[in-house]
Formats: structure tokens, sequence, C-alpha cells
DNA sequence: TTGAAAGCGCTAACAA
DNA sequence: TTGTTAGCGCTTTCAA
């Protein structure tokens, strides 16, 4: 920097204001620096800028696993919606344990400015490492509710009520839904618990009896989970017209160990997910879905993100909620006739698998 | 860190000296100013650090699309490797186009000590470009070829020679492949060609005839190409008993429209796929595919690059090319009779689909 | 509109 | 074994 000044011969501090856009800088300085900067190639050193400022242009994001297909989409639209923004992304795997998830939490992400946070073992239990949270941060699902911070969800409770309502409405009456979580205790706002209340609102509505040997308790939400649990309420001999599977990569279990045992899809057991992944347009037959809004979710808790770090220590705003827009995929695996072949784009507008 | 300095009765340097557990520093005084650090809750900065010492203790990982699935697993593993050595990862989308990636190339990705790049756009033709490059960069894939740089990579002929050989094992001779890239230019390393060249090798050496209709071409590698790929093949009247999907994404596309058209798979049609993303366990029925060693390249680029970031300016080493191990792994779709079902394990030594 | 000077928090080099 | 000093490259404050 010193030596685009000298070569411009102007100070550091006008090579940084033209570096950063500021006002106040003639035309012809500008270029002139400009023309310095290029010839010698010169490139901010983003350390020192992050030690001066106090700020490092990168924020985190931190998922259980990059490889679950939901959380590999959500990281790709988190990305995008930083890189519009000039932002870099760290993405750090949590979910290996409670233990793995506190420590994120309690340091955030080194080098960054600040956290989008989606936990899987952190629980309403935990909600008060929240209040000792000294960084910007926005949390992603409902785990940990209640807290002081920004949060952008799905309707957890309506896109599951949505689908059996869709499941009803094809003539079902004995709909299992599959991913049920163990009751650690009551008052949980786990995806699970909100997506199971979602199901029994809209049996309870049409008068449709609830049956305990319907709600299939599995977790983690895996294929392989949802293939045994599948396979284990098939030999438990209760009678079942259609699934509603907790999420999609459960869902394909579903499918799959439907397939093997002879049950035809949709005409035996329609079937629907919940996430709207990729790969659901694509497995015989396809899957229909609840999409949840995944790129309106990266959106907001960028934005949101950004407003936090930008408003820095002063409490500006108050906490904020936000719950993305969702709707029902209806693929054939509950009937509907769909041609999975459309334009391919690199980019599209939406990227989660609607058609 | 001076408040710490002072509350503990030492100098600064002794701060750092214990935070960096740098020898010479005496037991009781290391207690005092860990003390001292705890009762402060005294936080590095982590950017006055990478200013002083030239390293920000964060790597970058640019690959075309976080969605696709081989890229999310790759990413997974490169996260964890990086993370079991202390190190953040940065991720950046760079598949748009080639500006894009060119951008990347030309400037690294910001605040990073070093960069594993697994281009999409550049090629052989963009070599000239390596020569520029001034920070560590470890290349993935070979599309860009023989240039200065550490390469990881796989055995793309071999592996895709293999599953021709495991088909042709089968008693299969008419065996298409789905994934061939239009032939802009001979000599391209491209992994459709290299894997094309695979096929051919299989056959040339088991004596089947090459049969250019059999060879679609088709990109991207996504399913939506790979169901309209095989749509084609079956319109066109061409005979096949067997399918080389060039990758697992195009093999779920195929495993789809030969489902529609009636088709019988293992039956009348086998089918394998490369990369063993996860998904393949789980299609009706389970996908054939070659494990090409993500984890192995992901652990491989890793330690690569940090020996690069540490050598620093001095060039030490020659260039060095590591392919990592492969392995066919057979299932359902080539005749395997396999459980999908198996232990579920939070972070499995092998995490990408193997049985 | 531009310049000069100070200092962000840390670590390397050297001194004690 | 510990302390002192200097300076990494930038932006901010204040002065010109």
């Amino acid at each position: 920097m010193h030596d685009v000044a000298q070569l411009a011969g102007v100070s550091n501090k006008t090579v940084s204001n033209v570096v950063n856009d500021h006002p106040h800088v003639s035309p012809e300085t500008r270029a002139r620096v400009q023309r310095a900067i290029d010839e010698l190639g010169y490139r901010p050193n983003l350390s020192a800028r992050g030690l001066r400022s106090g700020r490092t242009g990168v924020i985190g994001l931190a998922v259980p696993q990059l490889r679950q297909p939901y959380f590999a989409e959500l990281a790709d639209a988190v990305i995008a919606a930083a890189e519009r923004r000039g932002l870099s992304v760290i993405i750090g795997q949590a979910g290996a344990d409670r233990a793995h998830e506190t420590a994120v939490l309690a340091n955030g992400l080194r080098q960054t400015d600040g956290l989008l946070f989606s936990p899987e073992h952190l629980g309403t239990e935990d909600r008060g490492l929240l209040d000792d949270v000294t960084y910007p941060l926005v949390l992603l699902g409902e785990r940990i509710f209640g807290g002081p911070n920004d949060h952008v969800t799905m309707h957890n409770v309506e896109g599951a009520r949505a689908a059996v309502e869709h499941l009803l409405s094809l003539g079902r009456r004995r709909i299992a839904v599959v991913g049920a979580h163990p009751d650690r205790r009551t008052g949980q706002m786990r995806p699970s618990d909100l997506r199971v209340r979602g199901y029994r609102e809209a049996l309870t509505v049409a008068g449709v009896p609830e049956d305990p040997r319907l709600e299939v308790v599995v977790a983690p939400w895996l294929p392989v989970n949802g293939v045994e649990a599948t396979r284990e309420l098939i030999a438990s001999g209760v009678e079942f017209d259609a699934v509603l599977a907790l999420n999609d990569s459960l869902a394909i279990g579903v499918l799959r160990a439907l397939a093997e045992a002879g049950r035809r899809v949709p005409d035996d057991v329609a079937v629907i997910g919940f996430d709207a992944i990729a790969d659901g347009r694509f497995t015989t037959p396809s899957l229909s879905t609840v999409d949840p809004g995944r790129e309106e979710i990266a959106e907001t808790a960028v934005a949101m993100l950004v407003e936090r770090i930008e408003d820095g220590d002063r409490a500006l705003r108050p906490r904020r909620f936000h719950k993305a827009a969702f709707r029902i995929v209806a693929r054939e695996s509950t009937g509907a006739s769909t041609d999975v072949v459309g334009p391919w784009l690199p980019h599209p507008p939406a990227t989660d698998g609607r058609d």
C-alpha cells in the first residue's frame, strides 16, 4: 500500500479511500491511484483490515453435517447469498455431539464476524447458553427457542399438517408418520416434535383417529433408518395406506423398504417427505414433499446477520423471527404424474427440487 | 492480552507464549497466566495474529456447486480433515462459469493461507494461469493438467475400466456409456474423457467391438440429464444390456428412465455409476458404483496443502501427484444382493456409501 | 480533498 | 525464563 501511495504520489490514506470507494476523492486522483494499484498488482491485506476495522468479511455457518443433502443445499444457498454481499463463508460441522455444538456456540467460528447456527443436539434446555453469546448470531431451526437471538426457520407444524391434508385428500386414512423422536421431556421444540404436531392436527381436524402404532420413532433422519423403521412397521402388521416421512432422507429409505416389501407406491401406500431435496425428483416413483423455502431461509438469515454485524454493539432492533413460506410439491409418490425432465439451469432461481 | 498480562503480573510476550504453547515457560507462570486468561475470558484476536504471522489458519476450498452430492461429500471430508489440524475452511462456489473460476484462481479465496481447487470449466488450455499463482495451491481432479502444482485425483481410467470389466463379467456385451462430453479438441483430460477411455480399453481387451451409438454425449452430469439421455438412447432403438453412467448423479437419472420404460434392472439392463455418493445405497435397486476414495483424496489434499503452506516461499519439494485407491462397489443394479441397513455411525470411517 | 500520525493486537527478534 | 521493542498493513482521527 505504501508502494502504491508512493507511485501515485499520494498518501496511504488516499489509497485507502480509493480502495474502499470512499467519497471525497477527486476523479483524477482516483484514476492515478487505480493505475498504480494495477501496475503493482496490489491486493489489500485483509488481516490488517480486519485488525483495524474489527471486521473480517467472513461469516460462519455451522451445520451438523454437510453430507446430509438438506444441509449441503442450505450451505449452497447461504454461500450464494453471502457472495452476493461480498462475504465469504466458513463452514463448520458441529454435528458430532453436544460438546462440539456447545463449543461452537461458546466461541463462534474463528475469524468470522458472525454466525449462522443450525444445531442438532442443543435443545431448549440449553437456552441459557445463548445469553452468553457476545457475537452476532442468527439461529436456524427451532431447537433452541426463545433466546435473545434472531431466528429463521420454516413452517414445521403447518408444512406437516398440509402434507397430511394432502394425503387425506387422496382418501388415505391410515397415515403413518416416520421419524418421531423419543419424548425426552414435554415442550420440546425439535423439528420432529413440531412436524408430529402438524400431523396430529391434520388428523384431528379431519376426524381421523390417532393410532400410536402409526407414529414410528426413529432418529437420526437418515435413509438407512427410514428403511429400518419401515421394515419394522410392515413387520408389525399394522395397516397403513400412507406415510409422512419427516424428512426426505427418511422418505428415500421408506420408498426403498416399501419396494422391497412389494408395496406399490402410491397405489398401496402414498408417501410424502419434507425438505424438497434435489434427489427426490429422481426417485422411482418421484417423491412428493414439502418445500420449506430453503432459499428464503438462507437469504433472510444472511440478511439478518449482516444487519446485526453492522449494528455492532448497539442493541438497535428487537429480536426477530422469520418463517419462510412453504409449499406442497406433489409428485408421483402421492399420485401426481410429473415429468422430471426440464431445462437445466446452472443456477436456477428455485434450486431445491421444485418442479 | 495486555489486561491478562497485567493481571498475571507478566509481559505480553509471556501471555503470547502461554497461548501458543511455547516451551520455556515455567509451569507456575503458565498456570498464573492461564488463570488470568480464564478470569478475563480472553480470546486471541486472530486477525492480529494473521497480520503478524502471515497465516490465517484458514484454507479455501473451491468447488463448482455444493449442492452436487459429490462435492458436498468431498467438502464434508475436507472440513473434517482440516479440523483435525486446527484449520477452518472457507468454501467458495465457482462453478457458475469460466470467468468465476478464473477469478478464483487469480485471487485465491480471501483470508486464506492456501486453496484446494476443483475446477469445472478450466481446462488444459488454461494451464498458463497456474504459473501466475503465487499462493499455496493443490488441484483436485485433472481438468488442468501438467501445471506446476500438487495434484490429487482419482483413478478415472482404471475405475471406469474396472466398472466395465465388472459388467463384462456378468456376461453383458452391449454396454452403453452415458456422460461422454463433446469433443472440443483432442488430448482433453476431463473426467469424462478419461472415464470413456477406461470404458473403451475394457471393451478392447475383452474383444467386444465399440459402437459409437452406445456412447451417449451428455453434460453436465446431473440426474435430469441422465433421464433425458437414457430416454433418447431407448428411443434410438439401439440395443443395450448394461450402462456405465459416468457419475452416480447421472446413474440415478438412468435408473429412473429405465424404470419408466419398463426395463428391469439388473435383469434387462445392469447399471453401474461412479463416485459412491451416499444416495446410491438407497435407490431401488441400489446402485453399483466405483468408490473413488474420497476420504483419501480429502485427507491427502489437505496434508499436501498444509505442507506447502509451511514451506512458505521456499520451493523445497517437487510437484506431487497422488491418485487415491479405488474399488468397485457391487450392489443390486449389477446383480449383487445387498442389505442396505447397517448400524448408524455419526462419523463413520468410510463415509461415502461403502457397504 | 488530502496528509500525518497513531494504534488496532499480536509475535519475532533481541536483550536482560 | 521473562521483558522490551518494533512493526505487520490498514483505517481512523484530526489537522491542513
